[in-house]
DNA sequence: GCTTTTGTTGTTACCGTGCACATCACGATC
DNA sequence: GATCGTGATGTGCACGGTAACAACAAAAGC
């Protein structure tokens, strides 16, 4: 817990007053320039109201001053906090990290910072989070797919904030959402390998137990699953071990129960645990794409450097950022609430050889 | 820039002040409760100075109006922002988010929040960035490597805010500083190659040249020269291409030159550049560890998956993160201003597979 | 029984800034 | 020459909290 701050200067000051830090305000500014407070905010915020020769003074007096505004003030007294939230289930995966570049890049143009928060993927951290960011009164708040707790949503519902989830494109958004099916990315990547002619066509994931919950990568298993069944193979071959967040470690461990069960051609939940499957693969002798083809998600760069190069579904997650910014200047900047919005960024195949070419 | 939002509310509000939110204040929720705005301040921190039943009163006030304090008001009048500011030039980078994770997860203890900054390696975002944060009233920033720009440097000296600098331990620290030496990094690389009896021993790094400067990976060289003097051997094999920040595709492409300049141990400024030597050598055939050794830095995940595993220098860069936000709780907390501490964290050769055994 | 201490709650005065409005000088308009 | 903009600047107050201090009742000490 943050403690109150000692008082140990009360002595020391003497003058009844020790409130205020040795930082220069905008009083300072103006009273060394020769104008009023109401003038320096002007020339802060560049609203050209003012005489070039008084700016001038007024910037002269900030340089010599070293003064730097309070936004914490600011933000009180303009109700506009600069402030966008992103909650992110980890910060160490490239395509979020991607993501959240090109938010900010975005955003930094407007002046707009914004204040990320992680989960680790857990439910408890999620609330705790989510009330810490809205006491920040962020102007927006991104999240990336649905809350799980119902507190959590109550919180938001209360908190009247636009919201934009990304990455998933919930069946129930809370506003706006940017994003592709995770489903959808199952589906295709089943489509690609039936298509292709394989004959032991299987998928690997995390288990679904445990308190870390991958529901994006359950979301891509349920999709490759329907597929399967909807062209009337087994999904026997599917299979669920380890925790999330998948790893190399996951897919190489998988690798002898892949070889067990005869698979041909298997869809990783991620890149990464794919690459671990194809090393795992070399280190046994096994060739890739000959006696087992691999196909991942998430084109993460470690998959195109490879050998063989891996196949995989590519999500363009620093345009989704992007649009995302976009999308938050609109929302703040508009006169008018926009409605709901839903953007599906789609996703592609790559194709490189880590899958056999048919016939 | 942020346009002061529009009045599109004035006409039909009517009454004189439409300046408050919809949010309820600390001031609703004293009313419901029938206490003072002061007690309801107290159950909210948990300065335990309230009645029990006085507690349970307000709590459930602060429930039925879904309450959440203002943190931008509580800092304006605390003088505490609970923010701590964190710059790095980007976050795509394993260790860098390594390092932020492990802050985080010490500060969230202690509610506090870190304000991410990166500055895509360019000096013009540094300075920008650093008055954006500064604007933020940290209570602490922390920093990878020292500033470039003087203007930056001054800035941050005014602010009177404890600084951190971290990842580097630089010549002159600014105040605190928790790192490793990368000019040790280098001159470990070179000696542990040496050591092997290699005899055209190399290094690969991004150019110097260019807007976008990594002086880590630099300082890295700096000491793999020193290294191979001081073992009166050439350094000619140190070879500068390709801009900053390097990848599988910087590495892929030196190959070539590596082999035309017969080199038989190469250390890469990166593992990213490593890894891509690495696979660019399967490719041609170049048998790694037989034909050239090959030696990375940053001990990222994908070199202990790839074939051979790649033989590194790691720094645990999340303990880096983790002493990081004890040391501020330390300065935060703590009565007395701590004289600068400087924590080396050290580093260490991982042996793997892709350096050659000697004899 | 009276003073002192302790524990709980309330009062006042800010924190540093921006909005709405007021003011003032000055030239244009009639 | 009085009126009316118009552009540049100033004034008062509110934003939503908290520190410092005051107030008061109940318990403790003598």
């Amino acid at each position: 817990m943050r403690r109150p701050p000692g008082n140990k200067s009360a002595i020391a000051t003497g003058t009844r007053r020790a409130r205020t830090t040795g930082r220069p305000t905008i009083r300072d500014v103006s009273r060394l320039a020769g104008v009023s407070r109401m003038t320096v905010s002007r020339v802060i915020r560049g609203l050209d109201l003012v005489l070039p020769e008084t700016r001038d003074r007024v910037q002269k007096a900030i340089a010599d001053l070293g003064y730097v505004p309070d936004l914490a003030a600011g933000s009180l007294a303009s109700r506009r906090t600069g402030f966008i939230a992103l909650m992110l289930p980890t910060l160490t995966n490239a395509n979020f990290s991607a993501a959240a570049h090109g938010l900010t890049e975005v955003l930094r143009a407007a002046d707009y910072h914004l204040l990320i928060a992680y989960t680790d993927y857990s439910v408890d951290e999620e609330e705790r989070q989510l009330r810490n960011l809205l006491a920040r009164r962020p102007e927006a708040i991104v999240l990336t797919g649905s809350l799980q707790g119902r507190t959590a949503s109550r919180l938001l519902l209360a908190a009247d904030v636009p919201v934009i989830e990304i990455a998933d494109l919930p069946r129930q958004p809370i506003g706006h959402s940017i994003g592709f099916s995770n489903y959808e990315v199952g589906r295709t990547a089943a489509k690609y390998l039936l298509g292709r002619g394989f004959q032991r066509v299987g998928a690997i994931a995390s288990s679904t137990e445990g308190d870390v919950l991958d529901h994006r990568g359950e979301e891509r298993m349920r999709g490759f699953e329907d597929e399967l069944q909807q062209a009337g193979r087994p999904t026997d071959l599917v299979i669920r071990r380890g925790r999330a967040p998948v790893s190399h470690e996951h897919g190489a461990a998988l690798v002898p129960t892949l070889l067990e069960r005869k698979v041909d051609a298997v869809f990783a939940v991620s890149d990464l645990s794919a690459v671990g499957v194809v090393m795992e693969c070399q280190r046994r002798g096994i060739r890739v794409p000959e006696d087992l083809s691999v196909m991942g998600f998430g084109d993460f760069e470690i998959g195109r450097c490879i050998n063989p190069p891996l196949t995989t579904i590519h999500v363009d997650f620093k345009a989704l950022g992007q649009r995302t910014g976009q999308l938050i200047l609109e929302l703040v900047d508009g006169e008018s609430d926009r409605s709901p919005q839903r953007i599906d960024v789609g996703l592609r195949v790559i194709e490189r050889a880590s899958v056999r070419a048919p016939g």
